[in-house]
DNA sequence: ACACATCTGAACCGATCGGTACGGAAGAGG
DNA sequence: CCTCTTCCGTACCGATCGGTTCAGATGTGT
């Protein structure tokens, strides 16, 4: 690793010197690359997007990229590399209804253009599902689709208990006769599943209460 | 695979049969096991809740578990049932504050009580961060460490982003003048972050649609 | 005391991981 | 043309992955 990082230094370094020394140079030098190099980091997002940053391997990548492994190397570095530059695309992509709500006239409007914007970015038919993001290691390889998909499906049993329970709340008149229980109830396994998210970026207990309080106040009132 | 699953089968199949045919036995015969499997799967939990379903490798499981790889094959099947039987754990222990909500008396009361324990049981600090059911695939392993510290900083980067641009409506007035720019930009990350999870797992548009209608419902009205 | 079922530790399996070394192919500048 | 630089494909590296085999230690029921 060491190594790695000394070669290609020396090796930047050589090629600024040689640059230099030249004072002015037309072109790159020596055979152009023979690949779009935006391309194959638009398809190696995808892979990152679809797979996390572990389950994507050089060889899933690189054939996606539809480059060799040398290549890949030699035009990103490594792995690590090309997932940073990768979350850079995504943000500037996928990702660019974040920015793009910021500059609304107001609070609400900021937070309506990102709620929906994100529905919309993690839920397009052409794009992986989720946000590279959040999944980026959440998702996983070939060994991890059964535990990924295990998981899913614990979700969503636990949104139904709380769907059940939400409806007998509604026929007791304890919810508005309006109220959707399918929907609140994934509202608040969204809102959990968030925090979890949060939680384990390091984010502190008092914070995420003051969060849970927070979306508290959009339940409806008594019916 | 195959020849596994059909050994442990078979192994099975003539224990059963050996029991019968001897109608009744007081204890297991052969050498009792020398430690504690309840113990050793909470560990192998432990393991799992921190690094993820991949990240966990059978050396990090079985040594967390202080057990060989041979003793964890033969009382748990093989890594994906120790992980299933690893989940039931959770479910009835840490995670006990789903089904302990869903029995409280009215529906805020169980909106309340479910986020809340969310909240505690995403940040105690005798525990890994965050929930199981989510970062059963979302954490990493060693190589997979970085990308996962990458993307935290990038989810608190763009979170503080939104909290600057409430702050300025705070300023201009947009925000009731008690508004707390930080809680609320945290919020607006975290539900976002919960409906990429969801997405993740394959819920459709439309219901996520529903759900970040339904949190902004929580928004503060014009200050 | 004996036979037996089970546990235990270590060595080992093929597969795959991320990352490299090398030699030939190929375009650019003289 | 020749030379130089870079790209590209292959074959390979050591490390680690999940999983398995086997011999020997160990406790139980007869």
């Amino acid at each position: 690793m060491d190594r790695t990082a000394e070669t290609r230094a020396a090796a930047e370094t050589r090629r600024a010197e040689t640059r230099a020394a030249e004072t002015r140079r037309k072109g790159p030098v020596g055979r152009p690359r023979g690949f779009d190099a935006d391309e194959a980091l638009e398809r190696a997002m995808r892979v990152f997007w679809e797979q996390g940053y572990e389950g994507a391997s050089l060889t899933d990548l690189t054939s996606a990229m539809n480059i060799t492994r040398t290549s890949m190397y030699a035009a990103f570095g490594n792995k690590e590399e090309l997932f940073r530059k990768a979350l850079e695309r995504y943000t500037e992509g996928p990702a660019s209804y974040g920015v793009r709500a910021l500059r609304e006239p107001t609070a609400r409007q900021v937070a309506t253009a990102f709620l929906h914007g994100a529905v919309r970015a993690t839920t397009r038919p052409d794009c992986p599902a989720g946000c590279l993001g959040v999944q980026g290691s959440l998702a996983a390889g070939a060994t991890g689709g059964h535990a990924r998909d295990t998981l899913a499906a614990w979700r969503d049993e636990h949104t139904a208990h709380f769907r059940d329970r939400l409806q007998q709340a509604v026929d007791e008149g304890d919810l508005p006769a309006d109220a959707d229980p399918g929907a609140l109830a994934r509202y608040l396994m969204t809102v959990a599943n968030g925090i979890a998210v949060q939680a384990a970026g390091g984010v502190p207990r008092e914070e995420l209460q003051r969060v849970a309080d927070l979306a508290l106040r959009a339940w409806p009132p008594v019916g």
